[in-house]
DNA sequence: GAGGTGACTGCGA
DNA sequence: CTCGCAGCCACCT
């Protein structure tokens, strides 16, 4: 919906992981059909706390499955913290078992359709 | 209206 | 293996 900025398409995907899950930028582009602008994504996430409701950005990390991002949280290990606290184990900035939590929304959100 | 920014990604050296 | 460069495009000033 034209109406929805690319922001709030986001947002929306990104409220739709489940707890204990993770995803990347790219994943998420892909769905919204901008995967050559992962960036923008990451963008639009720097809002995202700004969202209401609020949005799980703990669970969208790089390719890696490296918290990125973990420095724009307050305080920044609130990140790893938040991802524990689901079921997600986090060493070193990195997501364990990154492959195994990894969500789709190409995938998964295609499979509800 | 134009310019700058960036929570990324992939490829090359 | 690690490091660096370029492309990508919506949002902000």
């Amino acid at each position: 919906m034209d109406r929805a900025s690319f922001f709030d398409q986001v947002y929306q995907v990104v409220r739709l992981i489940p707890a204990g899950r993770v995803t990347s930028f790219g994943a998420i582009a892909a769905y919204l059909g901008t995967k050559g602008s992962s960036r923008m994504v990451g963008y639009a996430m720097n809002g995202s706390f700004a969202a209401d409701p609020h949005v799980p950005a703990q669970r969208v990390v790089n390719r890696n499955g490296l918290l990125t991002g973990k420095f724009h949280f307050h305080p920044p290990e609130l990140m790893q913290q938040l991802l524990e606290s689901e079921g997600v184990k986090v060493e070193d900035d990195k997501v364990v078992n990154f492959k195994s939590l990894f969500w789709d929304p190409a995938i998964e959100l295609d499979l509800e359709r």
